[in-house]
DNA sequence: AATGAATGAGGATTCATTCAT
DNA sequence: TATGAATGAATCCTCATTCAT
């Protein structure tokens, strides 16, 4: 393994221990994975580790932030793309198409608040929070022009509901084993057998067509 | 302390066992509180607390399960108090003051599913989630008498959505000391200094309104 | 393993680990002995030894009581014996011979303010300090029945000026393997060849005759 | 930083070395000083404090090297200046304000057998005790001057046992922070309310009145 | 039924030291 | 000579759960 020596160089560790990080994430619930295991994949020690990040959480914060970034990415696309006077189902299907190609980012996402945001520093937040919010209204825009019957400058917040009702709508649809047995088991319990793309994509509807000025 | 013999007097130890732990909830989180706290609190030792419930999270999902009763029963008195005719953004107020006034009653619901759900037995699952689908069709019906214009039958479904957009605004609402401190530094990030009540009073307003058919 | 209910099984596990911790330190240096190992040894689980002891310090501050008890047990029937109008070098030799019958307590000594009495809580060091008191003014008493000329009241103080040398001339005389080798290669260098024993002997000596009124 | 060719030049690396070591040594504790530390102080980088010592233990003899020449110097010149014929108790506290006037170097003296002469190399240690030698040799001569009554040629001896009092009196006169609030809060252990320089000068003044032939 | 002693898994993090550049 | 990236050893303590009494 050749010394990271460049920035580029260590922004490619980085990118190396996210990417190992993420597939893991792929693998198994964020407490099953521990730092040994992700060095070891990434062909590095366990102290290198905490060269590139401060902590635990400050890495997977850091893979959370990329698979924000390229979601806003996604959905800006999807959101260009939609025909100007498209029906609200219509959109709502475009972004909620957007999360059910990736379920393990949605499943981060949901653990994100919880368990990321603890034991990290002011810096990464900061960065998170300051990318966040300018996509946020880069999307919150295309939003509004997606659906022009918006309030405008409502797009953010909007997209910030909506995004809280992804994260509701996640676990709710995503039971621990358990959970998942006990409810197939039982037919009568089958309201509570959520399929996350459908539900979401209901309820982002009536959201948004609830917008409506 | 007395020996429960009598099945009334186990269901008492299994009350004041709930009891404590949901005041303790109120102080700490549910991490730090721990089954000895719970125990000598309730005047019993350790391992008594296993007794009555069969782990640590079965006892707190027990404590949700009353919660989620109570809630229920403040819900329906609130929906039932409404106003013919009355508008959706009351009704969407009406419903979040009910979950303002008890806010470690949402902090639990918050965690319910990533924790409370995860190390318990079928039957306690089964328990809770027969009692929560009852309750949400009887709260659904009485949520279509509030809001006529609700389709028929889609009562418990909208009210599925918004228990999604409860635990999501929640999640947003209540964030860690280290973001929370970030948000209050810098003015820029304003748009994620989130008021619960508002934030869940405006966005179910929008969930209720793009329901109606 | 019997479970220890009572308070004296329970003081009998206290000795027990007291006696295991003892045990290993005359094999190895305190830093090389670790909990497990002392668990392991006494037939006990690793977290069974905290129920005894909240750290390894207190463990070991534990250990150092017994031993001053038995330190000081030794030194007064050696005080007492001391015939009256002994000499101060006979005197001397008879404290020194305390303690050179038991290096390893030397060591434990030694460490006690830098290491032992770091990672502790209040109680035990109030429980040492008090019993430390008491026989340093027991011991102080017998002292100065056998040195008549001593100012009377002076022997707690004497003592604990003892004490100091004795600390001393312990760190001067068991040197590090490195330091040890060096010294024995060569001759010029004898002077920190030191023998516990005849070097306290002789400060001893010095610092009670200084003592006289 | 411009390259340390000459030997002068890198003697001067050493010496800012030891400077830096130094000065963090009086802000904190041995152990919470990290080579990392030091070396930016002394802009330089970690492994460059490795060309000059082999380890942190040598870097900080070498520390204790030059404050143990530059006690000596102190005390050769105090030894000088003692008036023929001064009282026992004037050379005493002529020694002790030697060491109030350094409480770091004390400290230093302190840990010096315990932790710094373990992991070092037998050249350093050589230099170290043929110096100490040496220098106790010269100041052993000077107070033999200064106290006639001494036997000749006892002088390095007794100077040697002034030195095992000193880190003896230094070990009680510096408790960990638990212990010195327990001692503060309990009159009743006021005894261990140990003031070095009054305590040291009086037991040295008892070491060596009792010197005396 | 109640107790509380015993268990033991579980893991992030630091930092002195090395060595490729 | 200087750098600083990489290494990896080293370990205490907590606490949910069990089970002998």
């Amino acid at each position: 393994m050749r010394r990271a020596v460049r920035e580029s160089d260590k922004e490619a560790r980085r990118a190396a221990l996210r990417a190992v990080a993420w597939r893991l994430f792929h693998e198994r619930p964020y407490e099953a994975i521990n730092v040994g295991d992700v060095a070891e994949q990434a062909g590095l020690a366990k102290g290198t580790v905490y060269l590139y990040f401060a902590t635990k959480e400050e890495l997977f914060l850091s893979v959370q932030e990329q698979q924000f970034d390229a979601w806003f990415d996604t959905l800006d696309g999807a959101l260009r793309q939609i025909a100007p006077g498209a029906s609200i189902p219509e959109i709502a299907a475009t972004i909620t198409a957007t999360l059910v190609a990736a379920p393990a980012m949605v499943r981060l996402f949901a653990i994100a608040h919880a368990v990321l945001e603890r034991n990290v520093g002011a810096d990464p937040i900061m960065r998170l929070k300051t990318l966040l919010r300018d996509r946020l209204v880069q999307s919150g825009a295309l939003l509004e022009q997606a659906l022009p019957a918006l309030t405008p400058g409502d797009g953010p917040r909007v997209l910030l509901h909506a995004y809280a009702l992804i994260l509701g709508i996640q676990s709710l649809a995503d039971p621990s084993p358990v959970v998942r047995d006990v409810i197939a088991a039982n037919p009568e319990l089958a309201v509570f057998q959520i399929d996350f793309a459908q539900e979401l994509s209901s309820a982002l509807t009536a959201l948004l067509r609830g917008q409506q000025a």
